[in-house]
RNA sequence: GCCGCGUUCGUCUAGGGGUCCAGGACGCCGGCCUUUCACGCCGGUAACACGGGUUCAAAUCCCGUACGCGGUACCA
């Protein structure tokens, strides 16, 4: 009984409130929420605000809304307080600087007093070719102001005082930091690279790496699931893990997603230039089906081993495994993307693809006014009629503009290849024709054109292409028989006349 | 610079000593279907970074090089 709690899976997403959801941010989210799925356990989320200098206030209700939206729930966090509260970093100061003070006596850890520019000229004083970048760490702590060198009643004192300090980590050099990382395997790192990282800042908070350490102890975090940016400082953290005494979790550093093109990992500025969603906001507002935003972050470094390319969240979460996950970073590829997005649109019934195209539909609605969309009938037939030609269903509303408007432009090339010189004469007397039918379903409209056509001895594509373009304005598009059913006669003979006056 | 991680078609990937003159998907190109456009179907294009080693045998194991990426903050 007491085994299986102790070994209950916990994973976290730890973002930090600092903008809107970025598609990485979600990717690594998804990834710790299909493996505490898949493994029974629990997925939480904690909000790490610690520095208030990049704080937003917004950011966490777009995370939360941005979770929402890709159709995971955190099992605890915020809003969803569990066992192991409270959520947000900014609410556990207490609890860091108990740990901190634990460190400092056990001589883990030391005050340091040095300002920004002290330690910017220590840079500079002990910069080399090999080494343009010195760290603060054991060859450089003697030149320091900190509590190694002070007198303990001097630092007393200037804690008195209100003298601006910080907590570093005393790490020793000369030893191996080496682990399993569940993705690439085992890891190794010379203590000698890591510096006397800052545990706590001058204003209190504590910084990433003790928050990180405390709180995934705290909450009972089995296994670290996160960006491969946080390889490097993986020893720091296993560090203070030894300095506590702490069983480290397991760690598991995912690739990153990177700009088309390779070049660096996938930012905002040079995805927005391309005009790429970066954001689970962007992809919201640019039209992705959230199902194929999911599915296609999900295959971004990760396969389940045999073909298979659609899933949803729950066979995901089903057949999802660390060991599944490549080694290198991967690049966004919009191409793809849309792909998944289509797939999905295709398998929507057409009153769920109303739902979904609703927002776009709506917009439509009052910049048009002919009053297509009131007749909920003809809007179905008009969905299922674009459903296999779309990508978004948002489509419906902007490539389907024909059934909602009049065309006040004929596409040129269109009009050079298709309206010829008898194109008006036929047109006009077809007009004719249809307004005096009395039934209009596809099959009639298409026996009727095709009479036509015979007894004026034109054939049938000479009638189909010119008539089309009149009704549509444009070469593509649904049966032309089958548009025009949807349309109703009266708009199509208005259609007509008119194109034969606009293109003679 | 230093530290670390990575490298199979343009992209996402399968494959982890012989079954691979490397498979799938996206894209692209061609064809069929359709007097439109898509969908669908069929076909094509295109890759083991390089160099050494180990082995009867290497895309697969080892070493090195190159290249890429990440980190090197009182940001996470």
């Amino acid at each position: 009984m007491t085994e299986s709690f102790l070994s209950k899976v916990r994973v976290r997403f730890a973002p930090s409130p600092t903008g809107s959801l970025h598609i990485g941010g979600l990717r690594t989210a998804l990834f710790n929420y299909f493996f505490a799925r898949r493994r029974g356990g629990a997925f939480v989320l904690r909000i790490e605000d610690t520095d208030r200098a990049r704080f937003v206030r917004e950011a966490e209700h777009n995370i939360l809304s941005g979770l929402e939206w890709a159709g995971i729930q955190p099992d605890e966090g915020p809003d969803r307080p569990g066992d192991f509260g409270p959520y947000r970093q900014s609410e556990r100061r207490v609890m860091y600087a108990r740990y901190a003070r634990q460190l400092l006596d056990e001589g883990h850890a030391y005050y340091a007093f040095d300002t920004p520019e002290e330690i910017e000229a220590m840079r500079k004083r002990f910069a080399t070719e090999e080494n343009p970048s010195p760290k603060y760490d054991a060859v450089t702590r003697g030149e320091m102001t900190n509590s190694l060198g002070l007198s303990g009643e001097e630092v007393r004192r200037r804690i008195d005082r209100k003298d601006a300090h910080v907590v570093r980590l005393k790490a020793d050099p000369g030893g191996r930091i080496t682990f399993h990382d569940r993705i690439r395997g085992r890891v190794s790192f010379s203590t000698g690279g890591v510096d006397d990282q800052i545990l706590i800042k001058s204003d209190g908070m504590p910084t990433y790496h003790l928050a990180n350490v405390v709180d995934d102890r705290e909450m009972g975090i089995t296994h670290v699931i996160r960006g491969e940016e946080w390889l490097p400082s993986t020893p720091k953290h296993l560090l203070l893990y030894q300095a506590f005494g702490w069983e480290p979790p397991e760690m598991a550093h995912m690739p990153l997603i990177m700009n088309p093109g390779g070049k660096g990992k996938l930012s905002k500025r040079h995805a927005e230039k391309q005009g790429l969603p970066v954001t689970v906001e962007q992809c919201r507002e640019a039209g992705y089906e959230p199902e194929a935003v999911v599915n296609f972050l999900t295959l971004l470094g990760w396969n389940p081993g045999d073909d298979r390319e659609l899933f949803s969240v729950d066979e995901m979460a089903e057949l999802f495994s660390l060991d599944r996950i490549g080694g290198g970073g991967v690049q966004f590829d919009v191409n793809k993307l849309n792909w998944f997005n289509q797939q999905y649109v295709r398998g929507f019934s057409v009153d769920e693809l109303l739902e979904r195209a609703a927002p776009w539909l709506r917009d439509r609605r009052s910049a048009s006014g002919v009053g297509f969309l009131e007749n909920e009938e003809r809007q179905r037939r008009m969905a299922a009629l674009m459903q296999p030609r779309i990508t978004f269903s948002k489509d419906l509303a902007e490539a389907g503009g024909y059934f909602f408007e009049d065309p006040a432009t004929y596409d040129e090339v269109a009009v050079k290849k298709r309206w010829k010189a008898d194109s008006a004469a036929l047109l006009s007397a077809y007009a004719s024709r249809l307004g005096d039918a009395s039934v209009f379903d596809a099959a009639q409209a298409e026996a009727m054109l095709r009479a036509f056509a015979e007894e004026r001895g034109a054939g049938a594509g000479r009638i189909i292409h010119p008539v089309r373009l009149a009704v549509s304005g444009v070469p593509g598009g649904p049966s032309l028989f089958e548009m025009m059913a949807v349309l109703g006669k009266d708009t199509c003979v208005r259609r007509i006349r008119r194109a034969v006056e606009v293109l003679g």
